[in-house]
DNA sequence: TGCTGGATCTTGACTTATTCCAGCCCATGA
DNA sequence: TCATGGGCTGGAATAAGTCAAGATCCAGCA
């Protein structure tokens, strides 16, 4: 059974990718903290092997982003985030006060969101859904 | 039968706010052109009324926005847009290669979509939809 | 109509997220 | 082992939005 350093390198040379401690620390921190922003995973990966700088998280982020290791999400008022959940149309719960989000499976159970009324001409592929409301936290913590 | 004019005014008494040039000239360049960015009314609302500040449009669009005048949304890698159609729970379809935004009516025609498979606890008040895809123009003039 | 308080606007600096650039470094394939 | 190009670093730049202080304007009241 690969380990899981194992698996990260294999994830990236399959889309050949160079193979870098920085990447590696990358798709950790993903895996380990989904909807981390950038910034997060820069904070988490800095810790944990030292240096890193800015650019390299970005340039991992948006490289992993675009072969669809990663997927990014980005709620109004927030900066981006990412999470390593892709291809099983889910979506999303945050929380207006405290910004806590939460991974909601597809409402319908298959992908019935992929179909708008009236498409406009469109070729959709893909339906983001994101409910707003308050964390069970924040509702006791102030109810209404 | 109320002007335009007159009609924003009411609009903002109705809601105790001032009438003020710079609100009046918002409240067009919204209406007028709905899904426009903050810079865009910015830039609108200086050539219809000569001289405006970047606060005071913030501030306007952030007043109306509270007063649930004006919808905020923001997809994705763009900066935050404003439209006037509100509480009728429509949503969006995107396209990728332009940013092209149009209005969708709810697939289902009522409001389905508030209703998450396993709400985690959250108490839910609005589920976001974005559909993302490709506008007519774009997938003709690049077929995959 | 004139006054006054509070809402609103202006200006300008600041913050945050992200990207661009130039040059060095190192993972990979021969 | 070695050449090479993708990847990384550090620093600067940009875009979007926010903060703060003081000036100005609107609306209600005498």
């Amino acid at each position: 059974m690969p380990s899981e350093l194992t698996d990260n390198q294999a994830v990236l040379r399959r889309h050949g990718m160079h193979v870098t401690a920085q990447r590696l620390a990358v798709l950790r921190a993903v895996s380990d903290g989904p909807h981390r922003t950038a910034d997060d995973i820069y904070k988490v990966v800095r810790a944990e092997i030292g240096a890193i700088s800015h650019q390299a998280v970005y340039d991992s982020l948006a490289a992993l982003t675009d072969k669809g290791v990663f997927r990014r999400i980005q709620p109004a008022g927030s900066s981006a985030r990412y999470e390593n959940r892709v291809g099983d149309n889910h979506h999303h719960l945050i929380c207006r006060r405290c910004g806590r989000m939460v991974d909601v499976d597809c409402a319908v159970g298959y992908t019935p969101c992929l179909t708008a009324d009236d498409d406009s001409g469109y070729e959709i592929d893909e339906a983001e859904v994101i409910y707003w409301g308050r964390c069970p936290q924040c509702a006791a913590a102030a109810p209404v």
